[in-house]
DNA sequence: CTTGAATGTAGCATAGCTGTATCATATGAT
DNA sequence: ATCATATGATACAGCTATGCTACATTCAAG
């Protein structure tokens, strides 16, 4: 009656059951948690002090899980166009990691709101840049340019998670809706 | 100490009172309901079973007036794309009727699951119609397109929400953004 | 004025979640 | 074998939301 039985690190496969868990329910108590992780409720509470500590953590993981995979994606980037593409590709994988937290309330934690600033504001700086560089020529603001970028990405993961799409379908979804919208034919990019 | 003192209608005061407080924080209690409605607890109990029932009727008459703003605006149309647009135009003021619906679950409510699917069915077929009447050439899936359709939606009531743009220019943003996406220059409807 | 309906205030019991503590057990290192 | 650590199970108290009831109050209709 045990495939791992003890010491897999009880801490981390916490941190993923609450990942999988909140998105799932964000109601989700912290017996549900410890026990989709199958450890005690116990536990859980010995590694986090309670929910508002477990919340800071997801937080600052998906915030840093986010940054090493855009960084990355932006280094090899050779444009900020093609930087856009790039982020929205390997952020949609991450994406039900990041959801359940915008509805979370950071308020006294200044790290964690302002990773959130940073992430949307490098959305915004790179649609800025591309529009400097010409490829990007809407006449609609960069700010809501960013909210689409970010409602496309969680578009694309609601048909990753319904299992309607796969990962390199839903970027191709994503990113075509992105350059040329619902009505035209044409793709665009490359 | 009294505007209104008695009888207007305790009712559609808390369910008034519940659309507003369960999109600003699902997690509210009955009593933050009352007391935004202005009404006591007891007297929401005497209208309503519970959470539940409350609800339940909730997204019923949710359900209804998107219903009823969106066939008026299907009887003006003059063609699938106009009634696209013209859908989206009613449907984001009131989209902070239904978003917190969303994450709500009414596996045991038949009336409240079909009619969903209901009207996503609908937008997916406008979406069809509109290609077979040659105004949509993507060539992406409707299933698709109905999905961007909403998450602009979403993303115009958010704009709505934060008072970053009045409700003609939320609407304008989602439709452009809908039609020609985020890198073309010229708009393209009417 | 009297009456009835609707309401507000208050109270009470229950259930679920939470935080903490205790104790026994299993694991791994020495 | 021994010991420190991590864990599971359990218990306990506190808190909040909830569902319900009782009683007084207010308004409107007669």
């Amino acid at each position: 009656m045990s495939q791992k039985k003890f010491k897999l690190d009880s801490r981390e496969a916490i941190i993923e059951a609450a990942f999988e868990l909140y998105n799932e329910r964000p109601s989700a108590s912290l017996f549900d948690i410890a026990a989709r992780a199958g450890v005690g409720r116990a536990t859980l509470h010995r590694h986090f002090k309670g929910r508002e500590d477990l919340l800071r953590v997801l937080a600052r993981q998906a915030i840093a899980e986010i940054d090493e995979v855009a960084i990355e994606a932006f280094k090899q980037s050779s444009s900020s166009l093609d930087a856009l593409r790039r982020v929205m590709a390997v952020i949609i994988p991450l994406a039900n990691r990041q959801w359940f937290l915008a509805y979370e309330a950071f308020d006294d934690e200044p790290e964690i709101s302002l990773g959130y600033q940073r992430q949307l504001s490098g959305t915004e700086f790179l649609i800025a840049s591309a529009k400097k560089e010409g490829d990007i020529q809407s006449s609609l603001s960069d700010a809501w340019l960013a909210r689409v970028f970010d409602n496309l990405i969680f578009a694309a993961w609601e048909m990753l998670k319904e299992e309607k799409a796969t990962p390199a379908q839903a970027e191709q979804f994503a990113w075509q809706s992105f350059c040329e919208g619902c009505v035209a034919k044409v793709a665009l990019d490359a």
